[in-house]
DNA sequence: AATACCTCGTACGTTGATGTACGAGTTCTA
DNA sequence: TAGAACTCGTACATCAACGTACGAGGTATT
């Protein structure tokens, strides 16, 4: 949901209510199919939406627009969740709640990543994760000062490794590669990431 | 390099010398283009392989077809490089060692794995990475046994893990997101995935 | 040296998706 | 309720990549 479509947001003329609900419809199809198949078509995804594809075209000049405004949109969703997230208290318990709650989120919207890497520029594609990745940088590196996180990889990669795991993740999980109970997979993912931001225990070699 | 482009290996009416050497070519600059852009046309493969279109599609009848000689190609080398890493002793140990070594190769065939899954059937690219998944398979059932990899996640999982955490590496690379001198990606890839296999010091909460 | 094999250019047919044009009908909004 | 905004079908223009056809030359092999 949350539209706010426009490019520039601010000075706008004012749309109908029903071209706000059309715009609305159109990015939760677009969430939708491209988070099941990164190739979707713009036929399918109006499809998808009960819409023409006309008054998809109305709304959205070019398919990387509407590429965009998709994955503008999930990644306000995790936004949110993350800010619902109680984050204070000990960095690793707090990644952990954190995991356990964006992991659906993640899982559902990788495939409209991979969609948004093969349309975007790749500079867009960062400034839009630019949020959510802030929010973690900031409780890993907060974690580090605790003495919980691991000081001798850059914060910045321990955030990517985090994204890695999660993504590689749903992507088993969408190609069936993956056989375990889906509850589970939340569980084996949490452990696996908290594994790699963990302080090691012995003076590594 | 390494042809044997014949799908059915054996019988074959023999090929001459020239078209053998075309044939390499073609597998090369397959590997090489499609390692750093996965959409790479055949125009753009045959181009780099200096060589004429129609020669290409003299010897690969479909684009398709080429993709799976590039990967069967570097999955080959990949395994040899496995063969010639001394697995023996400490898994914890033999594990560093087969990563150093891979990194590189790895590395630079992460896009055309993209491709691959692009335009092969999804049961075509896990049975040309058996043998790899099973050697690496191999040695982490290893490392368990000997009680320095964890046992409370599957191994398939972790092995999984292992090729989200190099394959995601490869990615930021290629994609200039990761400000890292290249020597020592190696060395934070390395460190992130033993992590992730190491048995958990305290009992897990 | 004869022959079968290989190269490779040009040109064409095909497919699949994107985006545009037009226009008639419908539904908000004021 | 008048008019502007929106919907949406059909039809078409475009474009890029794939794959095929033909045929004139080269080059390995025997």
């Amino acid at each position: 949901m949350t539209a706010s479509t426009g490019s520039g947001a601010g000075t706008r003329p004012r749309r109908r209510a029903d071209a706000e609900r059309s715009i609305a419809r159109i990015v939760a199809a677009a969430r939708g199919r491209l988070g099941s198949d990164p190739n979707a078509t713009t036929d399918d995804i109006a499809k998808a939406a009960g819409v023409g594809r006309m008054t998809l075209y109305g709304h959205f000049k070019t398919r990387a627009e509407l590429v965009d405004a998709a994955l503008r949109d999930a990644v306000q969703d995790g936004d949110r969740t993350l800010a619902a997230v109680d984050l204070r208290g000990d960095a690793y318990e707090a990644m952990r709640r954190l995991l356990v709650s964006s992991w659906a989120l993640v899982a559902e919207s990788a495939a409209l990543l991979t969609a948004a890497q093969g349309v975007l520029p790749a500079g867009r594609v960062r400034e839009l994760h630019a949020g959510p990745a802030v929010r973690v940088g900031e409780l890993v590196r907060r974690g580090q000062d605790q003495g919980v996180f691991r000081t001798d990889m850059p914060t910045a990669w321990l955030v990517g490794v985090v994204q890695h795991i999660l993504h590689g993740a749903a992507e088993d999980v969408r190609g069936g590669r993956l056989e375990l109970p889906p509850g589970e997979v939340s569980d084996v993912v949490t452990k696996s990431v908290l594994a790699v931001l963990a302080t090691p225990p012995a003076p590594g070699p």
